[in-house]
DNA sequence: GATGAATGAGCATTCATTCAT
DNA sequence: CATGAATGAATGCTCATTCAT
């Protein structure tokens, strides 16, 4: 009827998600899920208490909300990077690179996604489409190691997967331990993005070396 | 005095206190610290709500004694398996495999370890423990790169602790991944065995070519 | 901005603040601090147990702010009746009828303060500001008494204190051991005025005499 | 059958009797009734938790058998000062000083008897045996200003309980304030013997004075 | 007699959520 | 749409009391 008004409520909803959103996540993060009350996010959003549940049905739903913000994001990031037309072995550098980048640039959605969703008790169907959304970010690794390897004419189906798996896990590993806070500062901010080189070197290394060998 | 009483007494304390830990991990495993309850934690050792305070001052408490426990063993069992008249990539190959050892046999210890332990507001001179027993657990591998470099007869310091935390975070990474439920079930459990070994045998190959190369 | 809202508002505030500090100065003196429990008077209230804690921060803050107020009214019953023109002896006996009065019309704000905040464990700043409204109420009498001295040519500075002292002393005396319950009810009732009258005169006896003796 | 065993038992029955009251009351005064635990008191004695309910009923029975004791231990000085062939005024003299001595040598008794016992919901029975101990109390002073009156060929009956009255509550109010920490420190201890002097004085002027005023 | 482990009702307080205004 | 007062179930923890040993 009034598409002049509709509209304008639509950004005003929208301006006012992204206030919650983003006074909610910084309190997720420093306090921790349960340690954050929908009070204290109404009070950083200089919102009423009430008002938060016109936008969010309830406080898990603000959470998936969120959670699934930036899984979107960190995808958004591998697909605009990972170009089908390079090289794999580039491939596999430049995902593993932008990885790197969206954990130094948006470490707070990095940090997020480590809160395991799976002890939020979430419905079934939200914990699937974060699995899906999961995989997708897996799959940019997984299908350049392939396509290496069927560039050179090898048939090695699991050994692809293999080192696709181990390539991500050793770098989230050391994203994850980063965060536990298991090394010293000093080294932790020299030296991430000469961590994530090596380990690419070995990897790469080993790559071409099991490429060679064969 | 009637020393035989006073020893039935610490048994009969001592199987209190680990079916008290054993109800505790289990749930703090599967609801995460703040979801669990004392109540559910009573309820699962069958005990009343106030005995627990007889074995525990209070929540964190009991959480700590647990994470503690976790710790210890996993020191215990890479002490005794990582012996100094070995070869340093022995060494270095038995500290992972028995850190894999102990994910497959105590996997509800080394779940509790992934718990951050900063996020709970623990007291300050706990935290300080618990990141010690994380530095005497990291050792194992620091030391035995290290040792690999100088009966080389090589001086690279750093590149010594580069490789030997890229090591342990690579493994760790696996094991995080796999516990956020990132694999598939059907391989998860054919092949981490096979995964930790080719994890070690690239970095094995990375070493001795870095160590050759120079 | 909408004023109107604002004032309804702070009038139902204040409403319900009544409310829960009447209920719960009742239940304080009837059965003591501790023994009185937040259920207790959110059940004499009329309200939920959680919404007591919209009103005031916890428990012993609803007891400051009884205690307070108990102490402000006394005060400012004082403040009204003793005037500085008064005679000397007028004022005391001025300051000791109001006090009666006091204690007769709102006992159970007199009772109140008899429950000695040093007890509570309350914030060092609290007791402070308890105490000071305690020195205030004392100095009417006090002042009365070094200011009937001192019109008299008397230096005695200390005697002066004491016979305030114990003219104040002696009345709340009267009231405690009445509190306590050391009287039979008949008496009570009957002359307690009377009992604080010749209280008085003995004193003012006394006072004559000794400013006429030196 | 065997009363030497029976002594000896009596004997040793009275000792623990006397550790558990001594302890009990230095923490009843401490920290006020509630804030005791039984476990504080057991800990104090050196006994176990159940070992105390073999002696005392419960919680309330100890605190009964202690203000009881307090009580008794005043009224045997007053009867033992206090001797029917003194002058009446002596008499009243010798009463309030016995009562002063009683509050400097067992302050923590008196202190004892403040604690409203009718606050506690003690069995009507003890509440009245209680009572009856407090009249004694008073009748000590009671009676000396009757026979004052008395001896003097006066009839004036409730003008002779008034002031004995006027008498005990006076003393009582300055402990009590005293207690409640009314006043500074300096002058707390200097002057208390002095304070009660100075009231016993102002009271023995006015006796003789409406004695012979009339 | 003595012990101390066990009990469980009870406490102050928090907080996600609702709803009248 | 927005507010914020109200709700009440739930939480960690305490403690008087009991009772098997």
């Amino acid at each position: 009827m009034r598409p002049h008004i509709s509209l304008q409520h639509e950004k005003q909803r929208k301006v006012r998600v992204r206030t919650i959103v983003r006074a909610a996540r910084k309190l997720f993060l420093k306090k921790g899920y349960h340690a954050t009350t929908i009070r204290d996010i109404c009070r950083e959003s200089g919102l009423s208490n009430g008002t938060l549940y016109f936008y969010f049905e309830n406080k898990d739903a603000l959470y998936a909300h969120i959670y699934e913000e930036c899984f979107q994001h960190l995808n958004d990031m591998l697909e605009r990077a990972v170009r089908p037309d390079m090289e794999p072995l580039e491939q596999i550098e430049t995902a593993l690179k932008t990885y790197l980048r969206y954990f130094l640039e948006h470490r707070e959605m990095w940090d997020m996604l480590d809160i395991s969703y799976r002890r939020l008790n979430l419905p079934a169907e939200l914990i699937k489409r974060f699995d899906e959304q999961l995989q997708r970010s897996y799959r940019f690794v997984y299908t350049a190691v392939e396509q290496y390897f069927e560039r050179r004419g090898l048939p090695a189906r699991t050994d692809s997967r293999e080192l696709a798996l181990l390539l991500f896990t050793s770098i989230d590993g050391l994203f994850y331990d980063l965060k536990q806070g298991f090394f010293e500062d000093p080294i932790r901010q020299l030296t991430l993005e000469r961590l994530v080189d090596t380990q690419i070197n070995v990897f790469k290394a080993y790559l071409i070396a099991s490429a060679n060998g064969r």
